[in-house]
RNA sequence: GCGGAAGUAGCUCAGUUGGUAGAGCAUUAGCCUUCCAAGCUAAGGGUCGCGAGUUCGAACCUCGUCUUCCGCUCCA
């Protein structure tokens, strides 16, 4: 089987079992939105407890918030979103292919910087070792011409980036003269905006309603939040704010499941340091971070850094946790040393001094930040795809199963009566009440105990608990393993013990460094 | 947003030259009572993605539209 028939068949298999239906599927759908069924979200719980009480419950310095989805709009204009988050982009008519203007500007300045240093070189070669370099690169006619014209352009691409003109940018496109890669033409549409953030309106139109936006990340309730949870809860540096929330983002293409979601829900935590002490602390984190993803067991060679070398306006460093989905190794976490930079601008824009008073030192600071910011709906598409299997068994049959880590899986124990008479049911009616203020259940009585096995295995189930004749005479039942298949045969008052030593978070916790 | 492919029951799919829609599995009820699914009986479930058009008649032909997948493109 390819990764891409695995691919298609856990999506089959999600939505045939409950995990995960198209949004509005009655109306045909809603492109890149999708809803979480009945086993779909007790998954995503599990996943966003074992993140919380990793981040909160495990760190004395570590407190939560759930801040709201709407902000102030000056809240984007400091984060940087209001220019940032807007890309330029340009058509070619012909070849009817999209690019971001600024890139494919950067793309010619670079091609100007190789024609210089091909000339370079070429001079190099015909003095030999009496060769100035920079004095051949203040006289040469040639590299003077080429020169000048890629600083004019590269002056004017930033002066039009920065004063938002669209116009303008489209002009040093044509004056570059600039051809599509594909088509190798210059005929251009006008250069469009496209505003990744999703906008509304509060207010009533009349009363002159302002528009707001659908945060397109969590990590500013926590910045806006900071001097309010730093106070009141006597924080002292070096410590953390985590946050658990959907963002929105009008992504142009979206797509590859649940990968990429114009709604999606991320699970941050924002880590406040001494300036000068981030790169420690940020290391220590993407450390942190990776053994809490190595810990659910599906095998560290499916998991790598990687490291950005190209970072966003806020970051000092970066670095992406990739997971091998069937779809290839991808970006499920990024650890990112923020700088004060978003501190630091919303002291500026708002007015309000942002700064701590560090006893230690004596001296009051602006704090550095480092991110943790990880995509709830990404670790369940790593759960469901790292879990999803299909086994030969010795019997020659096929059985799909779910392997999800026991502490994370929906469902955690189903109660089965061998037969639904002779009072089997009712024994384990009684099991099921003993267990379900603990974990989530299912009692299932129908068909043959093997059908009913594979029922539980195709939705990860770790434990069947099966009611035979033989409990009726000596309280006892068989728990049979998921991934082993095995069975042992227990007595019932033992159960609520044994399921909890298997099924609890600690098993998980333990394996973190 | 472009190009290609697709959309029929919960799932996987069949459906002939245009003649009022089928299978397997699944579901529900009953029978059977058996520790690794697919025995027996019966039942429910589809305005064939949606909307127009052509036609006496459209799942099938035409146009539009929505959604999904693949490739490009994009991606804090």
């Amino acid at each position: 089987m390819t990764q891409e028939e695995l691919f298609k068949k856990l999506i089959a298999h999600s939505k045939e079992y409950g995990f995960i239906f198209p949004s509005s599927e009655i109306y045909d759908g809603l492109s890149a939105v999708y809803d979480y069924g009945q086993l779909g979200v007790e998954l995503k719980n599990n996943i966003k407890k074992y993140w919380w009480d990793s981040m909160v419950k495990l760190h004395d310095n570590i407190v939560g918030i759930d801040a709201a989805i709407f902000m102030h709009p000056r809240t984007w204009e400091a984060s940087g979103h209001v220019g940032a988050f807007n890309d330029p982009l340009i058509d070619n008519r012909d070849s009817k292919k999209r690019y971001r203007a600024d890139v494919l500007i950067e793309d010619w300045l670079a091609k100007q910087d190789e024609k210089i240093a091909k000339e370079v070189e070429k001079a190099r070669k015909r003095f030999g070792e009496n060769f100035d370099e920079g004095q051949f690169l203040s006289t040469n006619a040639r590299v003077l011409e080429v020169g000048g014209k890629r600083d004019e352009m590269h002056r004017r691409m930033v002066e039009a980036l920065t004063a938002n003109d669209l116009e303008a940018l489209r002009q040093v496109i044509v004056d570059c003269e600039i051809v599509c890669p594909v088509s190798g033409t210059r005929n251009w549409t006008e250069v469009r905006q496209f505003n990744l953030m999703f906008e509304t309106k509060i207010g009533a139109a009349a009363d002159g309603a302002s528009t707001i936006y659908l945060r397109p990340e969590t990590a500013q309730g926590i910045f806006v939040n900071f001097l309010n949870v730093q106070k009141t809860g006597r924080m002292k540096i070096p410590f953390g704010i985590a946050q658990i929330g959907k963002a929105f983002r009008n992504e142009i293409v979206a797509r590859q499941f649940i990968f990429r979601m114009r709604e999606f829900e991320q699970m941050e935590m924002q880590f406040f340091v001494r300036p000068g002490e981030e790169m420690p602390w940020y290391e220590k984190w993407k450390e942190t971070r990776m053994s809490w993803h190595r810990a659910l067991g599906f095998g560290d060679a499916r998991y790598r850094f990687h490291d950005h070398d190209k970072l966003a306006h806020y970051a000092n460093a970066a670095a992406d946790v990739e997971f091998e989905f069937p779809f290839g190794f991808k970006e499920v976490e990024g650890i990112h040393s923020r700088t004060d930079f978003d501190l630091g601008n919303h002291q500026k824009f708002s007015g309000r001094k942002i700064q701590y008073f560090d006893h230690e030192t004596g001296e009051s600071y602006v704090p550095y930040v480092v991110e943790t910011s990880i995509g709830v709906d990404r670790m369940v598409l790593q759960v469901l795809s790292a879990s999803y299997a299909e086994e030969k068994l010795d019997n020659g049959e096929e059985r799909v199963v779910l392997r999800i880590p026991a502490p994370l899986a929906p469902v955690k124990v189903a109660v089965l009566p061998l037969v639904k008479k002779d009072g089997l049911p009712e024994v384990a009616a009684e099991i099921i009440e003993s267990l379900k203020f603990d974990h989530a259940t299912q009692y299932d009585e129908k068909d043959s105990i093997g059908k009913r096995y594979r029922r539980q295995d195709a939705i990860g189930t770790p434990f069947c608990i099966t009611v035979d004749h033989q409990s009726l005479e000596d309280n006892t039942v068989t728990i049979r393993h998921r991934d082993t298949m095995e069975q042992q045969r227990v007595a019932i008052t033992d159960l609520p013990q044994i399921i909890n030593n298997k099924v609890t978070m600690r098993n998980l916790f333990a394996k973190l460094k």
